[in-house]
DNA sequence: TATATTTACGTAACTAGTTACGTAATTAAT
DNA sequence: ATTAATTACGTAACTAGTTACGTAAATATA
């Protein structure tokens, strides 16, 4: 196994499936020793329909999609497994009367007799398994129920991709404005503007003109560079409003850098500016069909408000963030 | 998961399979998520070609077996996978020119450039994992190992077997001799002595005449039951020898009653016969080409002794158990 | 009541491995 | 120097599952 000392965990897929053969392999020859005629991999099926017999007399047969749905197992694979079964006389099938789609399996007597005959069997390996697993420190029964628990509420895809969003946003650097970005921040507002709405007179203006309307008024723009190229863009704008100090606008990351953690550094970086200009809030407008903005505002701490006058038409959601002493132990 | 709470640990192999597709089905996507064009199974014949490169700067070229042991595959395995990875270009074949059997593989450029990609990776699932494990109390990693270890040391079939004879061992009864158990003395006996050897003029002597040759020279024998039929059998002689007490003998068990114990359990009954006659040892004369029988005889306590005189042919090896109170202990 | 959707389930094709087997090349034994 | 045994590796067939797809029956909807 030294293959698996050196690749850890990365193939961890792999070693659970060579574990999961070798179990196997064996569980034949268990099957084969106690003289029962049943192949390992009908055990599934044949549990469902021999349990069910003690509990309620009347009814015990099941049809193939209950039998999958009980095993987490796919229906043709159940009905594959039937299908050999019959032939072995272990079970019978009938259509359901009610139901005529249905499929109704049963165990035979020779069924029913196999089940008592494997009762001893399942005793034995019940017991040799849970002595082995006794005898580890990290009991791997456990261990596999703790792992697919954790799995369930968070793949490891997901888990992977948040990985990857920490190492790169290592590499993401956030500067102030230059004016070799101009272009750079006009063109991707534009793009990601046309690909939800349209362009409006007061996107170009401020677009058009940054050091103008943004830089000139008391704001500041930051840019974000990712092995030196530029993928974002945020500006924090002066308002001319007794409510609220400043805005987070113009906020663009390039598509190719999407899963950075790009727009969480802007908006960091926007927020810290703010603070810096001794700033008591901070306002945004933005529309509900862009949710994982929204989702990012949230993170940053924005918070919903009412209705405020906004010149453009795309918006329909307004939030702000408010920068007191608590917020800035948050972060 | 109600039916692994069902059926539990008989089910470890399935559930152990289902986990790994799980995994699988994800690296899948995680592959697909940096776009390196290499499928996840062939990552362990990737890995291992790409390692060596580092270490040792000449030789970067493996042959398929020895790609196989490597990552504990099959060669045909390896063979499909190298196939199919010629076809991607990310590895090239050439014959070994000293052994034209040999088939060795080596990266391309391509495939060394996706090694350096790749490299980022499979640090971020290596984090993602460890953080998952690092989560359980059982740490599934460490338990896959333990358990890996455990059954190296032994097999799940042979624990298994080992409860099996546990539990049918208790169902096994040693009594006294009785007269209608004459004939069934007599017949393993025979049936055993022919199928190894000849039955030889001292043989039939006593198994023609337990009562006169066993019993009544202060001996005694015992038959094991199981379900009430007689399977085994075993006599205590008396032994006309300054040196012996009694003589461990004509010990048979039926061939279908094998692997219950019932050796281990005639065995400690005529050893506590010999006890309650207050012997100070018991002899045993048998053949060393049984090997089974021998075994048994020596995890009953019976050690080798220098040559005695024995009336049979097919002996070959002499034992003796002395009955002190170390013994009685031990047991 | 007619039509659309959903459900049950069988068949076919695929997947990632395996064992079985045959052939050519190498090595060991006589 | 033959002959026998072993090794390397490819092909074929199998295994235990899967997904994809088609059909018939049942259910929901207009």
């Amino acid at each position: 196994m030294s293959f698996f000392d050196k690749v850890g965990v990365m193939a961890i897929g792999t070693r659970l499936r060579m574990l999961s053969e070798k179990m196997n392999e064996d569980a034949s020859k268990i099957y084969e020793m106690y003289g029962v005629g049943l192949k390992p991999k009908w055990f599934p099926v044949f549990y469902v329909l021999s349990q069910e017999e003690e509990e309620e007399e009347e009814e015990e047969e099941k049809s193939i999609t209950q039998i999958a749905q009980e095993i987490g197992h796919s229906h043709p694979s159940v009905s594959k497994i039937v299908r050999e079964m019959l032939k072995s006389g272990i079970v019978l099938e009938k259509k359901d009367k009610n139901d005529r789609r249905k499929n109704n399996i049963q165990l035979t007597a020779k069924g029913k007799e196999m089940a008592i005959q494997i009762r001893e069997q399942y005793m034995d390996v019940k017991t040799a398994v849970e002595e082995t697993l006794s005898q580890s420190t990290h009991n791997m029964w456990q261990a596999i129920e703790e792992f697919e628990f954790l799995l369930d509420q968070n793949s490891m895809l997901q888990r992977v991709k948040e990985q990857k969003k920490i190492r790169e946003n290592k590499k993401v650097k956030i500067i102030s404005y230059q004016e070799k970005y101009r272009k750079f921040f006009r063109d991707i507002n534009i793009a990601w503007i046309t690909t939800y709405f349209k362009v409006e007179d007061t996107d170009l203006k401020a677009l058009d003109n940054p050091e103008e309307y943004i830089l000139n008024k008391g704001g500041s723009i930051v840019i974000a560079l990712y092995e030196n190229e530029p993928v974002g863009v945020c500006a924090l704008i002066k308002m001319d409003d007794p409510k609220y100090d400043y805005e987070l606008a113009k906020m663009a990351v390039s598509p190719k850098a999407k899963g950075k953690g790009i727009g969480w550094s802007l908006g960091k970086a926007v927020i810290q500016q703010a603070q810096s200009y001794g700033a008591q809030n901070v306002y945004l407008e933005s529309n509900t069909i862009l949710k994982p903005a929204i989702n990012l505002y949230h993170k940053l701490g924005f918070k919903k408000i009412a209705g405020h006058p906004t010149p453009y038409e795309r918006c329909n959601i307004q939030m702000v963030l408010t920068l007191d002493e608590d917020v800035i132990k948050i972060n």
